[in-house]
DNA sequence: CGGAATGTTGAACCGTTTCAAACGGAGTGG
DNA sequence: CCACTCCGTTTGAAACGGTTCAACATTCCG
């Protein structure tokens, strides 16, 4: 987050070298893109005032979530968006959008011409890759969300969660357990979780009882990792982080 | 399913030419991979026994499921994998296997190496284009299922993977509502809804007893689509069948 | 400062699980 | 052909986890 904060630009960089990196050369074809960053304010909902049909938006900072909603009007967040992916990959060759996206805090979204993004990929295998790559971690994140939504009692899933957004969200160059904001308020950690609001508040105050987190403003700081990823049966071999680091 | 049982290799076809068609002369191109068909027998976990590190394997006939094991060893199935699709397509890019894939029937596996299919995918940028196309859809069936399973009741979700299955094993070219053999036993049902076994026995009967349903032996038949489809909070957007068919 | 959004707490309620027992059909061996 | 076993299904009753509702506290923000 930090990192990508500095140039929008070096959040693109970021996200797609970690899975194959991308040549200076590459870089300044990416600085020539017809293409900006936009500013958006926590709960904007992207698909409609943000990015237009025809342009992909990568988000640089800030944090977004995709969300349904069900028949009776109940909300479900089905993922979180970290800086580094990009908003609607799937308008690559789907119609059809089966999600809405809002911000969970300001963002910033680089906009890229679809043409664009198109011609990239065609001339360099890497991004295309990349972007493959990206499409398949995510893929491999739902179905952990899908086991931990179907399988895990609320105080599991609460701290799963914790612990996939602490390795997301937190300074990647510390060591897992560190201290990091969490900008989503308990009715959004709820619709996460497929849980109520209330019940996120008991599951907290649980956490915290038992000493695994601190939690204070929306800031979360984790004593110890390894007794966190047990209550939460978290392992990040989902998360496919050697992949990116390569 | 009924139409690649005729070839393994037109199921491949099938399938990916759904998404772009293929000419006659990939299709000879197909016939001379080294690939052959195997057959599993349900139950089969085909990490296993089945497909080499080196191979792709694309389900011809029969039905599979991907699924995870929580750490109380409560099982989740995490998606159903019906003929066309390729079971390890994220060796693509990825190193760790997430989750594992069992049969629910017997199934014929088309094998394709690695380099095949690699290769294939560079020289036709309409199979490299339904890869891509097939990993996005299943993205989207995950969101939908993360939503059902967080956000709905028994008997909503499984009214809602009814309809779903209806149209993924049903003879596409009958009226959605058709009978379909349904070769799961309850327990994987409930594998798949994030449920129990005696829950699902009572879901049911529920829909029977409204008439939603008919259901003897595994096999299911629909009185009347679209009341199924409300009460399983069912649209087939998701699925993006339009996106095959094009 | 005032009003709205977010967080906190308690008590009753309800959907689903758990446990336990019985039933049915398919396959096997005597 | 029957007895036996095994697996999946069926049913009931009690227990539990999470929701709902409602009231109040706190923080945020103009």
């Amino acid at each position: 987050m930090s990192k990508a904060k500095i140039s929008p630009l070096v959040g693109m960089i970021d996200k797609l070298a970690r899975h194959a990196p991308i040549s200076l050369g590459d870089r300044a074809l990416l600085l020539a893109l017809p293409s900006k960053s936009h500013a958006f304010n926590a709960g904007s909902y992207l698909n409609r005032e943000g990015i237009a049909a025809d342009n992909y938006g990568m988000l640089v900072s800030g944090l977004a979530c995709r969300h349904k909603i069900s028949g009776e009007g109940i909300r479900q967040i089905v993922s979180i968006v970290t800086p580094g992916d990009i908003l609607n990959l799937q308008q690559l060759y789907l119609e059809d959008a089966d999600h809405n996206i809002q911000t969970l805090a300001q963002c910033e979204i680089l906009m890229i011409s679809r043409r664009a993004l198109h011609q990239l990929a065609d001339d360099h295998p890497s991004v295309a890759r990349a972007l493959v790559a990206s499409m398949l971690v995510e893929l491999s994140i739902a179905r952990e969300w899908i086991l931990s939504i179907g399988r895990h009692n609320a105080r599991t899933r609460l701290a799963h969660l914790l612990c996939e957004l602490a390795l997301q969200l937190g300074n990647p160059s510390l060591a897992p357990g560190q201290a990091y904001e969490l900008p989503m308020s308990q009715e959004q950690l709820a619709d996460a979780l497929g849980l109520t609001p209330v019940h996120i508040n008991r599951m907290l105050k649980s956490l915290v009882h038992d000493n695994l987190i601190n939690y204070k403003n929306r800031r979360v700081n984790i004593p110890d990792w390894h007794r966190l990823t047990e209550a939460g049966n978290f392992n990040s071999r989902y998360l496919h982080l050697s992949n990116h680091s390569r």
